[in-house]
DNA sequence: CGACCCGCTTGATCCGCATCAGTGCCGAGG
DNA sequence: CCTCGGCACTGATGCGGATCAAGCGGGTCG
């Protein structure tokens, strides 16, 4: 079913997939473009370089402006009043950052970049009259959203029902496929995340992402690049999920 | 009681609320009123009672319409395809559901009547064309979709951070906060769910919301009421904020 | 070069919550 | 009436992950 057209990405790994959930996952790439296409076209957007670390927006600030990952990789970051933080999204291209500031007008998060990329950022007063011109920006707004939503309710239900060492399975094979969305290598991935931001974003301690990083290499399931712990190998991505599925039957079944 | 034309809320617990979250408060009971008046003038929709226990749409359904809830409690319950089911949200009058199903034109989740209630069906594309002609239903219906994605990921963060008893804490205050704004009585709530759907969407189990509530009534900060321990009294919201600073303060400290 | 810091790993121990088990309460139905 | 099934509470026990602690490699800076 996915003959991705462009990804070079092991074609047994995305036969064997047991969770086509995208039924259009070859044209995610594609998307994108059309994407960044659709709003270059349809509206006035500031292009803004952020380096790694510094944020695009922080918490409190007044929201007037949408912003859309062209390059890099951003964190959205919760901070409550009492100090504590959760890392709470990964964007990555084509991702907007800044939705949750509309309701009240202004930023819950922080959106943070994680190594050097571009954002487009775009006024929403501007957004919203290019959205009654161009019905096609507004569904893909939507669409935006919507998918922000349903990504939130399925990390929400892997924290709630997945061992520690599935969780972190189950962020690799998430990212890889991301990856892959954006036909890119999926087979060696580099996160650039600590192990602490890693255990703060699936709610664990960075000693056991470390134990269940570990876990996952004696299992065969990833391998560890010479050139660091940094870069994962995952020759198989499906051999992720199995090991999903099979930490999940063995506390599922009483 | 739902017959709030502008909240006639108690200005006290106004006054004392802790968390001034919202600057707006006191106008939520408006501003769901306006929504609803902005939808049936603009919109054709189509009412429909649902009964306890029933579904308003299921997981896997092709979206084509989404709902805003007119009265009555609702849940959205994600489920996997290897069978975990949880909780991932619930919903009071002016809330909608079905964004989640916006993304990929399936609903993501069942959403299911907790009492008999009723939603008013609003086919998404005549949403579509009714955001072109109306700006503000527009902004209102982005408006919606932020205020979920916030709350979400508010709940994401509770999982994460809260130890069980100060979660259960924070889940009623919640909800004493969603009666308030809707200009209802706090100090008394009723549940109209089980300790194991409380549990599913606390990401516990039922005994230990069983054990958790026991200790915040030993501790004074709710009370059961004699109809039965689904009543629960809430004397002080302010206190079950306190109780779940306490806790927190408790776990942060080294 | 060595001193230091930072990120990562691994082991030992502790604790919160899940699990298992027993009891009580209430409403429905024979 | 008694029985039965669903829901709630509570105690005992075990496990998973947090916490504490030690050691290691690599990068930076004096």
């Amino acid at each position: 079913m996915q003959t991705l057209s462009q990804t070079p990405a092991i074609p047994h790994a995305i036969a064997a997939c047991p969770t086509p959930i995208a039924p259009s996952r070859p044209l995610v790439g594609e998307r994108i473009a059309q994407l960044l296409a659709l709003i270059d076209t349809e509206l006035t957007v500031v292009r803004r370089v952020v380096r790694a670390g510094e944020p695009v927006y922080r918490a409190g600030e007044v929201f007037d402006s949408l912003y859309v990952v062209h390059a890099g990789l951003f964190k959205t970051v919760n901070v409550s009043a009492d100090g504590r933080e959760q890392v709470v999204g990964l964007h990555f291209k084509g991702d907007w950052l800044g939705f949750d500031g509309i309701a009240d007008g202004s930023f819950g998060c922080d959106a943070i970049a994680m190594d050097t990329g571009e954002v487009w950022m775009i006024r929403y007063d501007a957004l919203l009259e290019g959205c009654s011109r161009t019905p096609m920006l507004m569904a893909a707004v939507h669409t935006a959203m919507s998918r922000e939503l349903a990504r939130d309710r399925d990390s929400m239900m892997a924290m709630c029902t997945l061992p520690a060492d599935a969780r972190v399975a189950d962020f690799l094979r998430n990212w890889a496929d991301t990856l892959e969305q954006r036909g890119l290598r999926t087979d060696c991935i580099t996160l650039r995340m600590t192990r602490a931001e890693i255990g703060n974003y699936l709610g664990m301690k960075l000693e056991t992402v470390s134990r269940a990083l570990s876990r996952l290499e004696r299992d065969k399931v990833i391998g560890f690049s010479e050139k660091g712990r940094r870069d994962i190998e995952i020759p198989d991505v499906a051999a992720l999920s199995a090991f999903v599925d099979r930490r999940l039957a063995a506390v599922t079944l009483h």
